[in-house]
DNA sequence: CACATGATCGCCT
DNA sequence: GGCGATCATGTGG
């Protein structure tokens, strides 16, 4: 008997991607604009297997990181380092990094290989009866589904262990745009409309 | 409700 | 050696 190499996700969070008519996008959904992917999460779903179980949420909070000119990006001015090498990989891929020293963030990655542009994953309603704001922040959605930075790298297209659902039709969410959280040492960039939120969500950061 | 603070550590300078 | 794409808790108005 093997013991599992990752965290149990919180057992609130199961839910039944197929039960919800949820399919999977194909590696062309990331590759395309940053900003166009950010807005396309909003209303998707982060999910996680574990012992053969799907567990996660409705994404309801996002931001765009747009690469070398964007202050606030971890690859700006093209910056390249080993940890963040996963935003230089293929669209599709996750980017988890630790923050405060105990915070996981997970990000979507965009665009080609070699791009390093990707989307915070901010917050996401849970599922059925669970708390509505579990998973409301970028780090406690991390800790509910159990994501650290060992997930870095992961493909979320091919058949692993993080995986990103959209709905079969599309769904009609009013979304809101604003400046991004957290970065006031960005300088110009700090300005920039690249957080998209569902507005009729209460589990998006106020 | 609006701040202010502490926790905690890998990464880059 | 400084600091951050955060969060929970505490204080005071």
């Amino acid at each position: 008997m093997i013991a599992d190499q990752r965290p149990r996700p919180d057992p609130r969070l199961a839910f039944d991607p197929r039960a919800l008519g949820l399919s999977e996008p194909g590696r062309a959904f990331f590759r395309r604009g940053t900003v166009l992917v950010a807005r396309s999460l909003v209303g998707a779903w982060i999910a996680r297997r574990w012992r053969g179980r799907w567990y996660g949420g409705r994404i309801v909070e996002t931001e765009a990181y747009l690469g070398p000119a964007d202050r606030a990006a971890h690859s700006w001015n093209g910056r390249r380092t080993p940890r963040i090498e996963p935003m230089y990989a293929d669209g599709g891929h996750l980017y988890v990094f630790l923050v405060y020293g105990m915070h996981h963030c997970a990000n979507v990655v965009t665009r080609r290989e070699g791009v390093a542009e990707a989307v915070l994953l901010r917050a996401a309603e849970a599922p059925g009866d669970a708390p509505a704001r579990l998973l409301a922040g970028p780090g406690k959605l991390c800790a509910g589904l159990g994501i650290s930075v060992r997930d870095s790298g992961l493909d979320l297209v091919s058949d692993g262990p993080v995986r990103i659902f959209v709905p079969r039709r599309r769904s009609r969410v009013r979304i809101g745009v604003s400046p991004r959280i957290g970065i006031d040492y960005a300088g110009d960039a700090k300005v920039w409309p690249l957080r998209f939120f569902d507005i009729q969500s209460a589990a998006v950061s106020r």
